[in-house]
DNA sequence: ATGAATGTTAGCTA
DNA sequence: ATAGCTAACATTCA
């Protein structure tokens, strides 16, 4: 899914939009994305939407809540009387709202509509017990400490002393570590100017606490830009995040390193994944 | 026009 | 235990 900076603007947008509001329908129209029984959130009151790492929870006034993963290219888009000024609705809601790309539709009271859009249909919709969310989702059960949250620098180096595997492979295990994905873990190495084949246990203290202030900088950044609209990644209001515009690495090959070292950056495949660095500033 | 890549993660194999 | 591949799926880019 679009990673903390992104799930987190969208839990804010949300917050502002369906809180406190009635939940009184639900479409369900791809089967496979909505796990649980729908009829054990029906009129219910929205209490209030988390985040955890990636992954958002709303919580309903009847101890049920809905976990909520978007993966690669889930969208949730909200219409309504809480939308003040009306962005456009951006060219990246292929198929637009209701469309062949519209998997769940949530009904409020007062006219609002929450739309759930996701091209690939990687995304995921659990309905869980409030009370028992690590129990009902394995992967929140699994979840490593939190960046900006309750990671530590001291759990942080401790993760790293003991794997030898490529520390960008590792930033991005959320099981180990929360909140990472490609976009900015190929920036936090960039920042640190670390190289992101090195692996993980033989990094130096210093650049150990270099690349977690890198992450948290990074990671920060995206929430403020409100984050990177890439690929599908739109917020609740239909708008793009500006992150992508002030990426270091990620998605520039070939373009000048910010560092004006002269260099330009590489792109390379790493744990399967396309990754981004400049060869004279992270060697 | 084929093949590969895309912000993720689960499940399988070794 | 852990690492490495593949699949889930649709679209876009080379």
């Amino acid at each position: 899914m679009p990673e903390l900076p992104e799930v987190e603007s969208i839990k804010l947008q949300l917050q502002k939009f369906i809180v406190g509001h009635k939940l009184t329908e639900v479409e369900v129209r791809w089967p496979k994305i909505f796990i649980g029984d729908k009829r054990e959130i029906l009129d219910t009151k929205i209490l209030d939407i988390r985040r955890f790492g990636k992954v958002l929870v709303v919580d309903l006034d009847n101890d049920f809540s809905l976990v909520i993963q978007i993966k690669l290219t889930g969208q949730l888009i909200y219409r309504g009387p809480n939308l003040q000024k009306a962005r456009n609705l951006s060219e990246k809601v292929l198929g637009g709202l209701g469309g062949k790309h519209t998997h769940v539709i949530f009904k409020l009271d007062k006219g609002g509509i929450l739309y759930y859009n996701d091209v690939r249909k990687f995304g995921r919709i659990m309905v869980a017990k409030t009370d028992k969310l690590k129990d009902e989702s394995k992967f929140l059960s699994k979840l490593g400490a939190e960046f900006l949250s309750d990671m530590t620098k001291d759990k942080f180096s401790e993760i790293l002393r003991k794997s030898s595997q490529a520390i960008k492979v590792l930033l991005m295990d959320q099981t180990k570590m929360a909140g990472a994905g490609n976009i900015y873990a190929n920036d936090a190495l960039w920042l640190a100017k670390i190289n992101p084949k090195r692996k993980a246990n033989i990094l130096k203290g210093s650049e150990v606490e270099n690349l977690f202030n890198a992450i948290e900088d990074v990671l920060r950044k995206g929430i403020k830009k409100g984050g990177a609209s890439e690929l599908a990644y739109v917020t609740p209001d239909g708008g793009e995040g500006k992150y992508q515009e002030h990426t270091l690495v990620y998605g520039r090959e070939n373009e000048p390193c910010k560092n004006n070292c002269g260099e330009k950056i590489k792109k390379i495949r790493l744990g399967g994944r396309g990754t981004y660095f400049c060869p004279v500033c992270q060697s």
